[in-house]
DNA sequence: AATTTTTGCGCAAACCTTTGCGTGGATGAT
DNA sequence: ATCATCCACGCAAAGGTTTGCGCAAAAATT
């Protein structure tokens, strides 16, 4: 049925090696041999087997790519990312979504070995170090991205938080702000730790005093997580006049919870968002946020991901972090506080 | 290096093929020895070689999905769905993005036959008849999902485009509107048609009059494409107070531009929007739309692949096309029209 | 006890490609 | 004419698995 290297050799009257080799251009076979073969080949309609291939030479050309999910504005970007350089260089992309159940992250880390993927990409998920190990003692390179506990000996690409974080707040205490609080998110770590440090620092540098009850945090990133943490930090006696939240997403929910309660925003209110992403300037008010550079995130990581398999003497040892920067992008969810409380509370 | 099946057996005292056999639960192997046989793979770390195993087998349990882009909130849920059931049915998914670039397309499809994959869905692009044919002539089946051009003899599911043209535009002739426009995407085919006949249908069972000035279409389905299209339905000489937009982000783009102009929603001007993204509850005024099971479009294509690859006397022919139907979602983006439109113009 | 059946497993081929090594013929040098 | 060189290609192994067939030993039947 379908077509392979002898078939072709026998209308060529040489052996398949020969075929082989003509096909992928090895310079032992002359050019007017290679191409009379190539053109019986594509007169035959052969599609070479990729599968086989691989089976010999030792690599699949294909690259797993583990996220936490797919419909998430953030990871979508970055999975184009990864798929546009993967594209660009004939890798083939194999995509899990673990969902953030740790068996299905298991699962999908065994199925990638068993698949022989020349080398995964994590994205985002609060994946352990064992897995990690487990896949490099296979020889399996590994590239992390936003790694939620920072892991040891480990390639990864991430945004600076911290310095998003300051920015944001620094943003609000140009504007007059003193009461600024900050809406986190329980279930991620290092980064809501992270982002919650440049807030702190913010402050501090500011001379502005830290108070715990200013800090509250949502059961999820989502707009629903969002909106219940604001509801906790609106039961604050003296309620803060800005808002800085760990995304957008919770961002649109709490002023989602404002406006529920009555409040405007920026006048009663500012908020700020982080991520940047593509909905942030729809929203009414359009949303101050810190831009991400999410594509370049993955496209960063598939580079990183191409080096390392380049260089063939996999010296996996050399750690290697790249850090993007975001940048600080004013709209209109931000604006000067209330009259009256512009010094001091 | 890495363990096979013959290394298990040196170790059992077997040959490999019983490790093979006792491996998949062959049952000519009697269970102690099968038992036996697993512990010593799990003890020597045996990862079995899907690329291997694929070789001798004729199918390599991944499927491929060709999708026009990720980071599209429609598509992505739609991917997340397909991941879901592949995943639980331990298919692998092998993606990849088409951006509208025919030739990427075409490239993506070989690399799709080189790889072996089981079968392909192809997810809301302008696929040619003729690259689908090229895949059936390989044996490899196809499902499409909204797929823009109808295509004969072919396995799709699709959404109901027409009843939520006309339920959005009924919903707007009840709130007593009769000047309603219609801001369609230039760039799809078959949708944006079916959603205008329904614009139509409503309004010839409402015995309203059709009129071309009403129409309008943005060059893409962004809001970009939503703002633009408005600032064209802005100029007709006697406005419209409603318009039913193609998608939710052409919504918010015109939602956008009549507030750049100082017009309210809905106070002057009603605007409906289609697929209700998560964000179209979000955004302000909340987005009246057509919910699309976007989710489920993804589980119910991946679960008619499975189906057809579990029927192995591949009848191909046989076409198969199942419709899910989406739900009207009234929110605050559509009311009553201004005073003094409510009866004719 | 002799014969048949069943059981448990090994042999080897097959899946398709890549590649190290070898070979026969042509070409060039002496 | 003889020998070394080189060119173009073929042979066969290798990569890891699955599986039809066969075979010896054990069990069941007579």
């Amino acid at each position: 049925m379908t077509v392979t290297l002898k078939d072709i050799a026998a209308v060529a009257g040489v052996s398949h090696s020969t075929v082989s080799r003509a096909l992928n251009g090895n310079p032992m076979i002359p050019p007017e041999t290679a191409v009379r073969i190539r053109k019986i080949a594509d007169e035959l309609g052969y599609v070479p087997n990729t599968i086989a291939s691989g089976l010999r030479r030792t690599h699949s050309k294909v690259l797993g790519v583990l996220v936490r999910r797919i419909d998430d504005a953030f990871l979508a970007e970055v999975l184009q990312g990864i798929e546009d350089v993967l594209y660009a260089e004939g890798y083939g992309l194999f995509l899990a979504t673990s969902r953030r159940k740790p068996e299905r992250e298991q699962a999908i880390f065994r199925s990638m070995s068993e698949r022989r993927v020349d080398g995964v990409i994590v994205c985002s998920t609060e994946v352990s170090q064992e897995h990690l190990h487990q896949l490099s003692k296979f020889g399996v390179p590994t590239v992390l991205i936003n790694n939620q506990a920072a892991i040891e000996m480990a390639h990864s690409v991430t945004h600076d938080d911290m310095s998003g974080g300051l920015a944001l707040t620094r943003h609000l205490i140009e504007l007059g702000h003193s009461r600024i609080a900050y809406l986190g998110h329980s279930r991620t770590g290092r980064i809501t730790r992270d982002r919650l440090a440049g807030y702190k620092e913010a402050l501090n540098q500011a001379g502005l005093p830290y108070r715990a009850e200013y800090v509250a945090a949502g059961p999820n990133g989502s707009a629903e997580g969002g909106a219940m943490g604001m509801e906790k930090l609106l039961k604050v006696d003296v309620r803060p006049t800005a808002v800085v939240c760990f995304n957008d997403m919770m961002a649109i929910g709490a002023m989602h919870a404002l406006r529920q309660a009555g409040f405007g925003v920026p006048e009663d209110c500012s908020v700020t968002g982080f991520d940047n992403i593509p909905l942030s300037q729809y929203v009414n008010p359009p949303l101050t946020t810190f831009h991400q550079p999410r594509y370049e995130l993955g496209t960063e990581a598939a580079e990183m991901m191409l080096r390392l398999l380049s260089r063939k003497h996999k010296n996996l040892n050399a750690a290697e972090t790249i850090a993007l920067r975001g940048r600080l992008v004013v709209r209109e969810s931000s604006g000067p506080p209330p009259d009256g409380t512009r010094n001091g509370q």
